[in-house]
DNA sequence: GTAGGGTTAG
């Protein structure tokens, strides 16, 4: 059987080779210290001997394979705090939570105490990997144990705030708290609460903090500024996003290339070509670089506009520069060749990609393989499948999740099976929610439970939501209600969002009622998300009879805490 | 031998 590691794995194995190896470096230097100390030196005569004795006793070596006791005397070996610590960091680097929490684990089961920087790395691996239940346990377990934490430990909490705490007041107490403790917050904290209270959409007590901050004598940086200048552009607020680029300058904190880029995004999602152009042709006089991502950007901006030929002049510039165009700018020109069915123009950027020093890799089969099987053409996706492993091209888990797509939009579902448990394939929750929609549209779930039994897959909010839709669709509104609230998570604006667009579109508004009430009482905010699919779901179901749209205003005074 | 923040595609 093949050994494949799709990337992701590899990149982690090669993150904790990397930590490893210290590790092994370290225990060779004591290995060396004690062998000069204790032992005598070897004659060829005893060293033949040795050899044959080290041979046979090697053969009753337990398996797997125990090191022999260190030599009388000898102090051994034993991992301290910071070589977990490096460990714990590469797998959550990698996106492995599980691991660094069991690391943490072996920590205390051997004796050695976790410090600050172990318990700070964990929690931040859970924070990243959306487990926000876990980390503020884990927290919890930190100041239990008497490790105080510090204001980079605290900051790392507040990234929960979209999940949890998405009010002001809370924000104040949560700084509070960590002033009592006595870690003053940093410009690090205040920027990433403002990109906390920018992503709930909190605008103005996005500003109230940044008022606060200065009342505390910390001074802002760029970091501190781009969420708020995204939140305004999201909003299509360019004329304030260009006013705060602007005062920016005026108060000696210049915007950098990510500041910017938030901006052409922003242009280009506006279609104002012209305002990017002499933004890039100012640059210079400005203070800041353009990089790779202002202009995948742009040319991204270029290509959803149709002008695929302008987008091609911005590669070029781009080249002129000296900037390498990256897998990034590729994918986004192959997507829109894929799109606009310009196979001519995507056999010219195949045959002349090694001519540009490109390698079509892995991203950018994927992203035409995507696009064929997103128009219906999943037969000629698989066709690109063997072509990619002809070619020596690795597949990652998108290509195979792409195939099992295709296969499964063609009805093969055994085939999609055979794939699932073929190469040495590690199935993500990516794969399990494509094969759970098709198992469940052909009645087979029984099948799909087997088929999954021994596979250890962390399930997401996508999961979730194909759940919900389903026992919605099969009109079972209760259990779908006691589903949402049986998640760790369970008021994930996204799934809450989508429980209630099912609920609304079946007529259950007492259930929606409920479940607001349910987390209003709780403290929590309803997200916009929320307010956007209870809308779109009132319209679609065709909500004009005057006693529903009196619901529906019942519904909104609620969330928006009017009654 | 050390942890924490803002951006782009799909």
């Amino acid at each position: 059987m093949n050994t494949w590691i799709p990337s992701p794995m590899a990149a982690a194995a090669r993150s904790a080779i990397k930590t490893l190896n210290y590790l092994l470096a370290d225990s060779d230097r004591t290995r060396r210290r004690t062998s000069r100390r204790h032992c005598t030196v070897a004659t060829t005569d005893n060293c033949e001997n040795l050899i044959s004795r080290l041979s046979s006793i090697a053969k009753r070596f337990p398996k797997p394979f125990s090191p022999p006791p260190p030599p009388p005397g000898a102090k051994p070996w034993r991992p301290r705090p910071y070589h977990y610590h490096a460990l714990m960091k590469a797998f959550s680097r990698a996106g492995h939570p599980d691991e660094v929490l069991r690391l943490l684990r072996e920590m205390k089961e051997s004796g050695c105490k976790p410090n600050l920087l172990c318990y700070t790395t964990a929690i931040h691996s859970l924070v990243i990997s959306n487990r926000p239940c876990d980390a503020q346990a884990l927290f919890q377990e930190m100041l239990m144990n008497g490790v105080q934490p510090d204001a980079a430990s605290f900051t790392i909490l507040v990234k929960l705030f979209p999940f949890h705490l998405k009010h002001f007041d809370s924000a104040c107490i949560f700084l509070g708290c960590m002033v009592k403790s006595g870690s003053n917050p940093d410009v690090v904290t205040y920027s990433t609460l403002i990109a906390g209270l920018c992503r709930a959409g909190l605008v103005d007590d996005a500003w109230r903090m940044f008022e606060k901050m200065l009342e505390w004598k910390c001074t802002p940086n760029a970091h501190t500024y781009t969420p708020i200048i995204q939140l305004y552009c999201s909003r299509g607020g360019i004329r304030l996003a260009r006013r705060i680029l602007d005062h920016m300058h005026d108060d000696g904190i210049p915007p950098d290339a990510v500041a910017y880029n938030v901006f052409v995004q922003a242009l280009c999602q506006a279609r104002k070509f012209e305002q990017v152009e002499t933004l890039l042709r100012e640059s210079d006089e400005k203070g800041w670089k353009p990089d790779g991502v202002t202009y995948n950007t742009y040319i991204n901006g270029l290509c959803k506009a149709g002008r695929v030929e302008a987008a091609f002049d911005q590669l070029e510039a781009m080249l002129d520069k000296g900037l390498h165009p990256t897998s990034v700018t590729l994918s986004i020109l192959l997507n829109s060749l894929c799109k606009e069915s310009k196979v001519v123009q995507v056999m010219w950027l195949l045959e002349r990609s090694s001519l540009l020093g490109w390698f079509i890799g892995t991203d950018g089969y994927n992203t035409m393989m995507s696009r064929l099987c997103e128009s219906g053409q999943w037969v000629a996706a698989l066709k690109l499948f063997a072509d990619m492993v002809k070619k020596g091209v690795c597949p990652d888990t998108q290509s195979f999740n792409i195939v099992i797509n295709s296969l499964c939009k063609g009805g093969k579902l055994g085939i999609a099976k055979c794939m699932l448990r073929s190469w040495g394939f590690i199935a993500d929750s990516v794969t399990y929610n494509i094969l759970y929609c098709a198992f469940q549209t052909a009645g087979r779930i029984d099948e799909f439970h087997d088929l999954f039994s021994n596979m250890d897959v962390s399930l997401d909010t996508v999961t979730y939501n194909i759940e919900i839709d389903y026992l919605c669709r099969k009109g079972r509104y209760s259990e779908a209600v006691y589903f949402l609230r049986s998640l760790e998570d369970r008021f994930s604006p996204v799934v809450v969002a989508h429980l209630t667009h099912g609920l609304v579109k079946g007529g259950k508004l007492g259930e929606v009622l409920s479940l607001f009430r349910d987390m209003l009482s709780r403290g929590l905010v309803i997200d916009y998300c929320i307010f956007d699919s209870l809308i779109r779901a009132f319209c679609q179901k065709g909500s004009c009879g005057s006693m529903r749209i009196y619901k529906l205003g019942v519904i909104l005074d609620i969330m928006l805490q009017i009654s």
